[in-house]
DNA sequence: TATGGGACGTA
DNA sequence: CGTACGTCCCATAC
């Protein structure tokens, strides 16, 4: 339990300390991209994570006020009366707070008519006489009357986390009374922050004198004529203020709680929930911290993953394998991978019954090293990973196939729960079996009771792969069920087990660059950021560095003199769109020339990143994340190659440095028209739509057209523009607001094409709305083909928030659904051409486009059966449209 | 030395 | 005051 085996108690007074965090921590520091203030939230959960780890209490309660009056405030109308309003900023921490008390499973208190105090003195009261020690942590001095020799006070003396210890020495050294005596002389000295006069001319020197003196209030009043001097009559003359003032800070040791002492016992933390919140309230380093909190008591209840660890004997590695891992063999890899490489040196594989073997690659027999190698590449003996891509890139260079992979827990994991931030073996064995990870680094004691990791540091990474591979294989099933609930097993099996599998081979091919390309637009964007710069200089008559915002700020709005743009959390924003108005307004030639810098430094940074990631094979490898757009889109990283320039001509000059290599001929782009429009046709049934898909004609124009009620040849290239914005921003949630500012028109016109927009295609509006209903009725969105978001703040009572949410919900079906039809149209693309014997391959994905690599007399074929698998992908009520170039480099692709 | 914000590239 | 991402740089806190 402790130090000793006596419960202690850990009473924290939520109101007085989620204050003083909040003026401890500057609120415009903490705030969600929502907008919602974290300020209090953090400092007071930081604040509680540190007495958990530093006291160990076995108890645990916080108490807050309510609104509204008190029976103090009932007594004496001008209690805390002088109070100043809440800041704006502090609005909805409270409820953050005990939401995440919630999810710690720390319990919470207020009650109707009382002060979070009195709970806390309540408490303390039942501690008392159950004989428990009590940490009282508040910011009130109300609180030290409630010191013993069974109670200390944590006094918040600066911030949140420099708590001093008010036990009854240290109380009665600072006031010169003892503890019990403290709201005497209180009652005497006043109170400025409660809004309790005290006595003039009395402060706490005299007051404790004379409770000394006569023993106690009741002694000293009972007395008062006796008291000598200006202070004896002011004493006299403010009787009744004194005893009105006894009467309200003396706390209520006796309410009737729902909860009492013994219900405070700390539970273990709702690991998921905390997930989930924390990622709502954008708190990152905080959420390990917490956890932390959870470990050293919890096991007591919380079984581990065990395993029974063998080592075969050289040459009887096919036996065991026969043997025990026909199916569900959990497999851990150790090694280095990524850009689509790397190697593996150690397998751990744990079979379903328990027995575990650690192997290591370099030192098998040669017969156990074919035995591994057909184990691995039989389809029968499943196996099952967490996060297989990387491994498999690594076996795949030691030219090891890996077959018969059934599940990858982390792709499970995902799509139970696609927005949470991190999907780690620990934290989905804890939620999803209920068991912890002995990973022979902490608690050994508990670790000692069922494995033995043994001293050698190899020796206890051996163990520890074990235990995860064995972990990977209890934890498939049981997201099989959760998955089979929420009708999603099949996106796991038939669609992003086997992408993952596309993915890697496409991750390995990577593509081919012509590095001379990128070193010529290295050159030629340097030399514009030179010029751009000297001239900027030269304007501004000073050398700044144009990369900062904070500088710019100086030079624009200081010595510029320039209107003020848009606020920033810190100042104004020198964004792009600021600076071509704050142009258009002044036409001072500084801001061309930063425009012309920015711009020109982008390109610039884009094409040395890009050349300093290719590979020894010339080519770029990209990594693609299968598990972190909320949405089931994928992301490229290292480098995005989903985010290379096309919008501007010199951007898209970046383009030719991708090229077909040796032994292809060109590379063909093939992207889908209009996919989230179709999306949104097929799934609201608008028969406008459909037919303005069907009619062959553009698609822009002819909804214009519609919207307008004017012919197709009469749409100006305006009016096609207004519905093309209109159109793209549907699925987004776009607002009349919105649509007024990226059209340059006033908001009562944005409002009405938008209101002329949905006469005309009113079942879309009316399937927009149903998804946000229905969203917030079943708490997640579908796509078409099952893959859920969940939105808890659809419900929520912050209007940003709620908002925020909703527009999420409108996007994730119509994104996600394009994201499931472009995953099929892949797995399709890559079957067909293995199927055809074709050399060409698929090399790139970006969201609604394909990049393929195509040999030389393929193009024909190759284009044929990417249009098919495309196009056929699904059956929507309106048809696929695939546009198709073709080229020697990626921009001689564009079509 | 890590972290958040601002800015900006893509679909 | 449309969604979904990743990366760079600077400024700030540690």
């Amino acid at each position: 339990m402790g130090v000793n085996d006596r419960p202690r108690l850990l009473l924290i007074d939520g109101h007085s300390m989620a204050f003083r965090a909040f003026y401890a921590l500057p609120a415009e520091n903490f705030s969600t991209s929502t907008g919602q203030h974290t300020n209090a939230v953090y400092g007071f959960t930081s604040m509680l994570v540190n007495l958990l780890r530093d006291e160990r209490p076995t108890h645990v309660g916080v108490t807050f006020d309510l609104s509204g009056g008190t029976f103090r405030s009932e007594a004496y109308p001008e209690y805390k009366a002088t109070r100043s309003a809440t800041p704006p900023e502090f609005a909805g921490q409270i409820q953050l707070i005990e939401q995440v008390l919630d999810a710690m499973g720390i319990v919470h208190a207020s009650l109707t008519g009382y002060e979070g105090d009195d709970i806390l003195a309540t408490w303390t009261q039942q501690g008392d006489e159950l004989g428990w020690e009590s940490l009282v942590v508040s910011g009130d001095r109300d609180a030290f009357q409630l010191v013993d020799s069974n109670t200390t006070v944590l006094y918040p003396r600066k911030g949140v986390s420099d708590l001093v210890r008010m036990d009854a020495a240290a109380i009665e050294a600072k006031y010169g009374v003892p503890p019990q005596r403290y709201p005497e002389l209180a009652a005497l000295v006043g109170e400025t922050s409660d809004n309790l006069p005290g006595v003039p001319g009395v402060g706490p020197k005299t007051a404790a004198k004379w409770l000394s003196a006569y023993g106690g209030l009741d002694e000293l009043i009972g007395n008062a004529e006796q008291i000598k001097g200006k202070a004896g009559q002011s004493f006299r003359e403010h009787l009744d203020d004194v005893r009105r003032n006894r009467r309200l800070n003396g706390l209520v040791r006796d309410l009737p709680l729902e909860t009492a002492a013994e219900g405070l016992a700390r539970r273990p933390i709702d690991r998921e929930a905390v997930n989930e919140l924390f990622d709502a309230l954008e708190f990152r380093g905080l959420r390990d911290r917490v956890f932390a909190t959870d470990e050293p008591d919890a096991p007591a209840d919380a079984d581990s993953v065990t395993i029974t660890p063998v080592t075969p004997e050289p040459g009887a590695l096919g036996g065991w394998l026969a043997e025990h891992a026909r199916v569900g063999t959990g497999v851990e890899a150790s090694g280095h991978w990524g850009a689509g490489t790397g190697d593996v040196s150690h397998l751990a594989l744990a079979a379903s019954d328990g027995e575990a073997a650690r192997l290591d690659l370099g030192s098998l027999s040669a017969d156990d090293d074919n035995a591994l190698a057909a184990w691995l590449a039989d389809p029968s003996a499943t196996k099952v990973m967490h996060d297989a891509k990387g491994p498999m890139q690594a076996m795949s260079a030691r030219g090891l196939e890996l077959a018969g992979l059934v599940s990858d827990t982390q792709l499970a994991a995902y799509l139970l729960r696609p927005d949470q931030r991190r999907y780690e073996l620990e934290e989905l064995v804890g939620r999803h079996l209920g068991l912890t990870l002995d990973t022979g680094d902490g608690a050994p004691e508990q670790a000692q009771e069922t494995l033995d990791f043994g001293d050698d540091p190899d020796e206890r990474a051996g163990t520890a792969a074990m235990v995860r591979a064995r972990a990977v294989g209890q934890l498939a099933p049981a997201l099989d069920k959760a998955l089979e609930e929420t009708d999603q097993l099949g996106l796991l099996r038939e669609l992003e087990m086997p992408l993952q599998k596309v993915l890697a081979a496409m991750e390995r091919r990577g593509i081919g660059v012509d590095e001379g390309v990128f070193a010529d637009l290295h050159d030629e964007f340097d030399a514009t950021v030179q010029a751009a710069q000297a001239a900027a200089f030269e304007v501004i008559g000073r050398e700044i560095n144009l990369g900062s915002p904070k500088q710019l700020q100086g030079v624009l709005f200081d010595q510029l003199n320039m209107p003020r743009t848009k606020r920033t959390k810190s100042g104004y924003t020198t964004d792009a769109a600021a600076l071509e108005s704050l142009y258009l307004k002044t036409g001072h030639p500084f801001l061309k020339h930063l425009l012309a810098h920015r711009d020109s430094i982008k390109l610039r940074q884009i094409v040395d990143a890009l050349a300093k990631s290719v590979g020894d094979d010339g080519r770029i490898h990209t990594t693609y994340l299968q598990t972190v757009a909320g949405t089931g889109r994928l992301s490229s990283t290292e480098p995005n190659l989903q985010n290379i320039p096309i919008r501007t001509p010199e951007g898209r000059r970046i383009r030719d440095g991708f090229v077909a290599a040796k032994g292809y001929e060109g590379l063909m782009s093939a992207d889908y028209s209009q996919i989230e429009m179709r999306v949104m046709a097929d799934a609201s049934g608008d028969e406008a739509l459909i037919e303005a898909f069907a009619s062959g004609i553009d698609f822009h124009t002819v909804t214009a057209s519609h919207v307008f009620g004017v012919p197709v040849e009469s749409i100006t290239p305006d009016q096609r523009s207004s519905v093309k914005q209109m159109n793209y921003g549907l699925a987004y949630g776009l607002s009349a607001y919105g649509l007024s500012s990226r059209l340059g028109v006033p908001v009562p016109t944005a409002r009405e094409l938008m209101e002329e927009y949905f006469k005309t295609f009113g079942a879309v509006r009316d399937y927009l709305a149903d998804i946000v209903v229905q969203a917030r009725k079943q708490g997640y969105t579908q796509t078409m083909m099952g893959r859920r978001r969940y939105l808890p703040d659809l419900n929520s009572a912050n209007r940003q928030r709620r908002e925020m949410a909703e527009r999420m919900a409108l996007n994730a079906p119509i994104q996600g659904t394009a994201a499931d039809i472009i995953k099929v149209a892949m797995l399709a693309v890559e079957q067909a051409l293995a199927r055809a014997g074709l050399s060409s391959r698929m090399l790139l994905q970006i969201h609604d486009e394909l990049v393929l690599e195509v040999a030389p007399g393929e193009r024909e074929q190759v284009q044929d059966i990417v249009a098919d698998a495309m196009t056929h992908a699904v059956e929507l009520k309106v048809p696929l449209s695939v546009s198709f170039g073709y080229g020697r480099s990626w921009n001689d692709a564009a079509h």
